[in-house]
DNA sequence: CCTTGCCTTGACGCTGACGACAAGGTTTAG
DNA sequence: CTAAACCTTGTCGTCAGCGTCAAGGCAAGG
């Protein structure tokens, strides 16, 4: 399998591909002519990395459900480095969960005080009382 | 007020009220020898969009707010335009709410199944069975 | 006069995950 | 022979909000 076809086959882009390769995520085999090829299992991995990145995950922490993947798994996440990343990245989503929810609080707040305090007199009026 | 006591009394850098004048939130007083100059209005407006980025805004997001201010206004988010941002971002906050609420679930279902298949076999051994 | 410490504009760097384009090689089909 | 449709490497652009020099002007103190 070339390039165009994984890409078509990944749902993704022949930049990306390369892209994910030159960050050591693939190492696709190289033919005569120098093209890349692909078997099923790097399919597999692309679609791995797609998931997690979709999910919110970097590159770099996408690389232990790789190696995971590489070393004969049949799911990237069962080793010891990917819990690992699962449960930081968890951690960092409850995180920001928190935060999120105090700015939504905080937006409610001033949207209930913006509203009691309506002014019209916003576009181009003198500044105090008429 | 020149830029650095302003940077200082706002809690930024000279860097970055330069920038927010560039895209024109910012406007000082110049003087004869062309060093900006800044009143307590000012002050104001910057801590205004300051408080404003933190919270997750852009500078356009921010623009209503500052005219509100300049027009006179005590708050910057009591003119309809300023409330109408106040909404639209209330609403992208609860999207992203539920996005990530979705996403902390994934990654608590991927937790579980990853921890209930453990497999130490990941660093460097044999795909298959030993 | 010289240093110190402000200020000015201008321009490049950074982060992340690519998109877009350039310039060229290869293989196949007509 | 040539056009089409692949592939290669390399480089620049994107978005946002600045950080970080660089090169130089202005004001005040010793």
């Amino acid at each position: 399998m070339l390039i165009g076809e994984l890409a078509e086959r990944a749902g993704t882009s022949t930049r990306t591909l390369r892209y994910y390769e030159a960050h050591g995520l693939v190492r696709p085999q190289r033919s005569a002519n120098g093209y890349r090829v692909y078997d099923e299992a790097e399919l597999r991995v692309v679609r791995e990395i797609r998931a997690l990145l979709d999910v919110g995950f970097g590159l770099d922490d996408v690389r232990p459900f790789v190696a995971c993947l590489r070393a004969g798994n049949a799911s990237g996440d069962v080793c010891p480095d990917s819990v690992l990343v699962l449960r930081r990245k968890l951690a960092e989503v409850d995180d920001y969960l928190d935060r999120l929810t105090a700015v939504r609080q905080q937006l409610r707040t001033q949207l209930t005080h913006a509203i009691a305090n309506r002014e019209e007199t916003c576009s181009r009026r003198r500044p105090s009382a008429p």
